[in-house]
DNA sequence: CCAGACGTTGTT
DNA sequence: GTCTGG
DNA sequence: CCAGACGTTGTT
DNA sequence: GTCTGG
């Protein structure tokens, strides 16, 4: 699963990587948590690539009482193009989610360790996300985004099941033009990233709250005492 | 036909 | 225990 | 994922 | 909205 991650790199070298031609400021984040305002890049209303802040935790239009449906935070790349809550976004609403890394647990329970995954360089990179703009009756509006996760690589293997799809960006134009409303182009892009890819590191169990938000979060673990 | 669901993950 | 909120 | 809440009514 | 279950 992939239920927290990072954005730590300064907006416009996010903008170079996907090429963007502007960007809003926004500061580095280092514990982002479902429902919460979350970075996406998608292709715009007039085909530029832009990017969007948007609820983590998609919403399908259909749905009539948000209060009464599940936050979905993921979804299985595996079964895409059957789930009726992601099928339509498959098609037309791609996106990337930038980050620097993201969190994941292993140990059962009361041994529960967390552990950030990032690449060698610590450099941003996209994991592919669907997104939604659900309206209700009453005219509000919200527009929301769902990672898409994968079996995890060897390297990921050794402490949970699932990872985030990684886009790599000679990917990037075929994974977010929508135009053709067809899916063979880009499902073999849903793939486990490749085993050098990402590196793991413990870290405190600060991270466990999100409203622990610091790069204190980051410190390797056995150090977070010596503040 | 209408009613009701529509999701993922980890853990037991 | 189970659901909601972040 | 983890943290935190978990309820109703009438009255001010 | 669309599919499944009754």
């Amino acid at each position: 699963m992939c239920s927290r991650f990072t954005l730590t790199s300064k907006p416009v070298l996010v903008g170079s990587h996907f090429g963007l031609a502007e960007i809003d400021d926004f500061p580095p984040r280092y514990n982002i948590a479902p429902t919460q305002p979350v970075g996406i890049v998608r292709t715009g209303y007039h085909r530029q690539r832009e990017f969007a802040l948007v609820r983590w935790g998609l919403l399908p239009d259909w749905v009539k009482d948000p209060g009464a449906f599940t936050t979905l935070v993921n979804a299985r790349a595996e079964t895409l193009t059957q789930k009726p809550s992601f099928r339509s976004a498959f098609k037309y609403r791609r996106c990337l989610f930038p980050m620097n890394g993201f969190y994941e647990w292993s140990g059962g329970k009361g041994e529960r360790q967390p552990h950030y995954i990032s690449t060698r360089g610590e450099a941003v990179f996209a994991v592919a996300g669907l997104w939604e703009n659900w309206m209700g009756v009453d005219g509000s509006e919200m527009e929301s985004a769902v990672i898409i996760t994968t079996r995890a690589n060897s390297t990921l293997s050794a402490i949970h099941q699932r990872m985030p799809v990684v886009i790599e960006a000679q990917h990037f134009e075929s994974w977010l033009n929508c135009t053709s409303g067809k899916t063979d182009e880009v499902v073999d892009l849903l793939r486990p990233a490749d085993n050098s890819f990402f590196k793991l590191q413990q870290v405190s169990i600060l991270v466990n709250n999100p409203q622990n938000s610091g790069s204190e979060l980051l410190r390797p673990v056995g150090q977070q005492e010596l503040f």
